[in-house]
Formats: structure tokens, C-alpha cells, sequence
DNA sequence: GCAGTTGATGACAACGATGACATGACTCGA
DNA sequence: TCGAGTCATGTCATCGTTGTCATCAACTGC
């Protein structure tokens, strides 16, 4: 039945014997109409199934109830969690969401956000390449929440975690249970981010009286082939690590088959990040769970409050830190000199 | 320096000393303008930092580059890897993509869709919750590729896995290894996909000669609450299942933990689609290798091909069948009767 | 009973781009 | 040499909506 083109604001207009400026005004719940008028203009929305035409609209009014979403990749698990969150809270508003992934190359990402500024979206949430990613991009006033990483925009917020708090708190975790020679696996140190959580694990180390080993801090750990490599490498020192702190998931999902198939779960690990399946493995990991879903659920909120409100009143200051903590599940809690056949089970 | 808002078609034209319908012309590549004349207006367009209004041109025109993805939840792993190839693949030609979740609700899967045809997408790409989800609803002759599913819309296309023949594949690769207490585990069945793998399970039975067990075929598992649930019932029976073969990742994603706490891995099990970690489980799983990036590479293409061309020609039949097999990896080839005691290790 | 206010409504232009059609300068073949 | 056909370009209206300003009736208070 409902066939071709949509009814137009001038159909429901003429349907309801009114101007279209009226029509316009109820839909805009304009409160200079009478009470009457609307009700008629309503029911004629309603008998025509109007939908009001978002491109005209935003073409005028000069926005759009879309959000701009800009991440590394969206096919990364934790990149997934978070957009689902932000998907979930902004589609409770009624606002749409633009995805788009930047695969950290900054001319690609700041293409991105252009396109998104010329669509007029409403607002940005961006997982930055670099805390200067958009410098100088024109912004229009637009509300931008970075997320994951702090970025650098005028008026923006940052929704983040303390990663150098707790890359600090997995590698303690670690001292705690007797290793000394502790590796580091990272990706490239390009994002903030993983340079915090440099910095946390060094300070660890430099609290424990521990030499920082060169040999042991790997930040190249870009795929999967480049981890095993490295891990390879490490397992092959004189004297090898006998634990290892993975700094993100990306590098986790590698560490794990790697030592798998290398049989030496006998390595202790925390990881950064919690991942599917991590509490089945044998050792099952012990991770610093940095929830996508909780950072993604503020981060749409916070932007959330500034769309809606019309308040360029920011809620919370410029940076809103999220809690994480460490989940202690086995792989985190390996001594480092395995228990000279005292019992085989403690309990 | 580049402040405020962008330049317009308007001021190219004036800056080039042209007709605005000129500058127009020059950006949508029209062969009837001259050649210096063409080069005047691009260097204009390069001085000003000139970038179309995608508001303006979709109003104008009718159509604006972006493809509507309408998915179950993005959150899923498998999902995101699929949205992630479809994003990939369009960007390479300019185009953008707009997400949604469903949540396998029909109202909002609808909704989801009149809202994308309303702002004049160029194309959708559907993860249908029913086979007739988009039924009815005013499409414009938008091209339609539903994926992973089959589904009904005029002039779509569909782009799946033979959920039937896998299925049966994978149940027919436990009662290879001498198990005939073969359990089912599945998400509900209003999905079409997971009732051709019921069939599947059920055909691979019959042919063996093995008669289905009710209690042994649980199309309940919605969440990993109810996967727990449902797995310890299973292992309470009397004739407890020696396998299980998982109808898909969601379900999967709980059984692993399930069995690891139960302390239950001596049961058989091969999953229809792979999952992170899956290689390094002990014992890891065997799986139908239900790739998404393949499938949204495909759907992407196959959508593309009718959007560039404007060719209605539309390549390959109404269902496309990407190919899809099984990996085998330990869960899937644990024999019935365990070995006994024979060696530990045979190599 | 009248100026001044308020409230409801409408006419019109504009947002930035493109489609239909028109124009004027060529070229070409008979 | 001229009409037809091509080519490069321009004029104008238009997509669907909203902002600005005008209009006009009813109501206020003195």
C-alpha cells in the first residue's frame, strides 16, 4: 500500500486546511498554535504517516540527529563494546549513528571528521590517533567527547581510563607474586594511551628497586605474526621473562595462542583489557578490565547531555576518568619460582 | 585559520568566474565543460577548501552517499567483524555508513529502515530478524542485500552460508568420531539461519540412522545465564550428550565457559563460527569457519556493483553462497568412547 | 471606545545544490 | 552560404524545511 515518496510537510499542511508554516510549528512543538490547530495538524501527520525529511531539515536548520562516530577500527572487539553502547544510548534519543574507522591513519581520520562536520552532525565521539588529531580542523562549535584517549579540541571532553594507575596496579600485581624479569608487550607507542601505560609499568618497576630491562619492553607488537615473533624472541633470552603484561587486547589475542602453542602457559601474564573466553583458558587470564561498554555508556551520555540540553554548560570537567580494576582469574597469579613439587593441590 | 563555515558552490563559482551551474557541473564530472574551464573552478575548489553539502545534494538529488547497515546488535562479535569489511569496502568509494542495532525487534528493525530510506540512502545492507522483516515497508527501489540471512524485498539480493549443509556437516563429523548423544544448542528459532542449521543437525541424524532426542535439542539459549542453565540439565540426564554441536557464536561464547567450570571438556563439541581464542582452548575448537569479513566483503561488493554502475543488471543470482568449511581443531574430533589408557601420548 | 498588547497564523525567502531548458558560438556537410 | 547539429555555458525553478517579518483578530486597561 504505502508506496514511492513520502507525504510532505505542504501535503499535511493542505490536508489539514493550514499554512505549512503552522505544520511546521507543530512539529517543531512551536508553542504559539492553538490547541485545536494542532490536534488537527497531529492527526493529519498521522493519517499521511508523515515523516519529516532529514536532509531538508538539517539543510536549513543546520543540524542533524546523527552522530558522528570516528574509532580506530570497528572490528576490534573492544571498539565493538563501545559503539554498541553509544549505538544503544543515543538510539534512546532518537539520534542516528555514522561510524566510520580511521585505521590510525590521520589523514584519513580527519577526512572523516570534515565529512562528518560538513554532514552537520549534532556531535562527534572520536577515539583519536593522537591527543592533536583534529588541531585545526573547523569544528563549528560542534560537542566532541573523546574517548579511550584525551584528545585536544575546543570545547571537547575526554572519557577515559587512569592508565598509568593501572598499568602500574598489573604490573605490582606481578612483582607481588615473586618475577623480576617482567616483559612489556605493546603496540607502537603512538597513542597516548599506550604511553601511559609505558609510564605506569616503568614506575612499577622503579618502586620495586627493578632495573628496567630494555630486551624485555617490546612495543612493536602490531599483528599477530609480528607477537608471536616477538615472544619467540623473548622466550629465547638468556634469561627469559617469567611473566608478561600485556598492554591491549589486540596484543593479548596474540600472547595467548602464542604461548599456547609454544606450551608455556607456565609464563604468568595480566592483561590489559578483558576479552572474550579469557576466564576459560587454562591458565584463564587475569585482566585489568577496562570495560568498552561502561566508557562507551558514559561517553554517550556525557555528549548526550550537551545535545539535548542545549546547555553549553559541560557536565563533569574536562577529562572523566572511569574505574577499572584488576580481576584476578590465574595466568596474574603464577609465582615466579614455581613450588617445588610441595602439593600438587593446595586444597 | 580555516574558520567558521565552508565556502560554497556559490563562492567556487564566483572565485573561478563562472556560473554556479558550471562549478556544479565540474563536480559532479560532467564531459560538457571545457577543459581550462574545468581546471579553473577545481583550483578554485582546492583555494577555498572547497567540500560539497551532502544535505543539500541529498535534498537536491535525491540520493546521498551513504549505506544504511541495519544489524542485530553490533556489539556481537561476529557482527562487527562484518560491519567492519563493509565500512572498509565502501570507503574505498566514498561511501559513508550509518549503523543500527535492532535487537531483533521488529518495530524497531522497521523503524530503523524507514528512517534510513527517509534520508535517502543510497543502498541498505540488512541483517533481516525475519525472512519478511522489510515487507511492505516503502523502499524507493533502494538496492537491499540482506546478509547472513535471506530475506524478501524487491530486487534484493542475499548473501548467506548454507546453514543447512554446514550443519549438517559439522553433526555429521561427531558421529564420524562414534557419538550418537549428539546435543543441540541454538538461540530460539525465529531466525531462519538457525532453523536450516536445526534441519541440518536433524538430517545429519537421519541418515545415520539415529533417532533425535528431544531433551538433547535446546533452542533456548538466549543469553549465558541460560547456557549454563541448559548445559547442566543436559549433563544431569540420565544419557547424558557425549557431544554438542553449537548452532552459533553467541551460544558458543557461553558453552566454553560452561564446560570449563563444569569441568566437563571430555564432551565433544564443534561450533558453527569461529571466535577469538578458539584455537588456543584446551581442547581447542573445532569449528564451521563462518567468516564475516567474507560475507561482508561480498555483501559489500555485490551492493556496490549496483550502486556505481547504476547498472539494475544485478550480478550473481537473488542468493549468494559464500563457501565456508570446517576447521578442525581437538573439540570437534574427541572420539565417543575415550581411548583406554592406551598411550598418552602416541607421537 | 481606543491605543497597545498578545496570540495565532501566513507569505516569503533562504539553506546549497542540481535538473530542465535556453542561449549563443561554433563546426560541418550539401 | 545556410540550416542542422554540437558544445560550453547560463537562467530559473526546485528539493522540504525553517527563520524573519507581516498580518489580523481578540483582548486588555483606562
Amino acid at each position: 500500500m504505502t508506496s514511492s515518496k513520502g507525504a510532505t510537510l505542504r501535503d499535511v499542511a493542505a490536508h489539514a486546511g493550514v499554512s505549512i508554516k503552522t505544520a511546521s510549528r507543530v512539529l517543531n512543538d512551536d508553542p504559539r498554535v492553538a490547541t485545536d490547530t494542532r490536534a488537527a495538524v497531529t492527526a493529519s501527520m498521522v493519517t499521511l504517516s508523515y515523516q519529516p525529511d532529514p536532509a531538508a531539515r538539517s539543510l536549513r536548520a543546520g543540524r542533524d540527529r546523527t552522530v558522528g562516530v570516528v574509532v580506530e577500527s570497528i572490528g576490534d572487539v573492544f571498539v565493538a563494546g563501545l559503539v554498541a553502547q553509544i549505538e544503544r544510548v543515543l538510539a534512546e534519543v532518537g539520534y542516528q549513528v555514522l561510524v566510520a574507522s580511521s585505521y590510525r591513519e590521520r589523514d584519513r581520520e580527519r577526512a572523516i571528521v570534515s565529512n562528518f562536520v560538513q554532514r552537520r552532525c549534532a556531535g562527534l565521539i572520536v577515539m583519536p590517533s593522537s591527543h592533536d588529531a583534529l588541531q585545526g580542523l573547523p569544528l563549528r562549535d560542534l560537542p566532541v567527547v573523546f574517548v579511550d584517549r584525551e584528545g585536544d579540541a575546543p570545547s571537547s571532553q575526554s572519557v577515559v581510563v587512569n592508565d598509568h594507575k593501572l598499568a602500574k596496579e598489573a604490573t605490582s600485581h606481578l612483582i607481588a607474586q615473586g618475577h623480576r624479569r617482567i616483559a612489556l608487550m605493546s603496540d607502537v607507542l603512538v597513542v597516548d594511551t599506550t604511553r601511559h601505560r609505558h609510564e605506569g609499568y616503568l614506575e612499577a618497576l622503579r618502586d620495586a628497586g627493578i632495573t628496567p630491562d630494555d630486551r624485555l619492553i617490546r612495543a612493536e607488537c602490531i599483528d599477530e605474526p609480528r607477537v608471536f615473533a616477538v615472544l619467540d624472541e623473548l622466550l629465547a633470552l638468556d634469561a627469559p621473562p617469567t611473566a608478561i603484561f600485556s598492554a591491549n587486547t589486540r596484543v593479548s589475542l596474540g600472547i595467548v595462542p602464542a604461548l599456547h602453542v609454544a606450551g608455556r602457559t607456565d609464563v604468568a601474564m595480566v592483561a590489559f583489557g578483558d576479552f572474550p573466553m579469557a576466564a576459560s583458558l587454562k591458565p584463564a587470564i587475569t585482566v585489568i578490565d577496562h570495560s568498552p561498554a561502561r566508557i562507551g555508556e558514559v561517553a554517550a551520555r556525557t555528549l548526550m547531555a550537551r545535545l539535548i540540553e542545549s546547555s553549553d554548560q559541560r557536565q563533569g570537567g574536562p577529562v572523566i576518568t572511569v574505574p577499572a580494576h584488576l580481576i584476578e582469574r590465574g595466568s596474574g597469579e603464577i609465582p615466579a619460582e614455581p613450588p617445588r613439587r610441595k602439593s600438587r593441590n593446595r586444597r
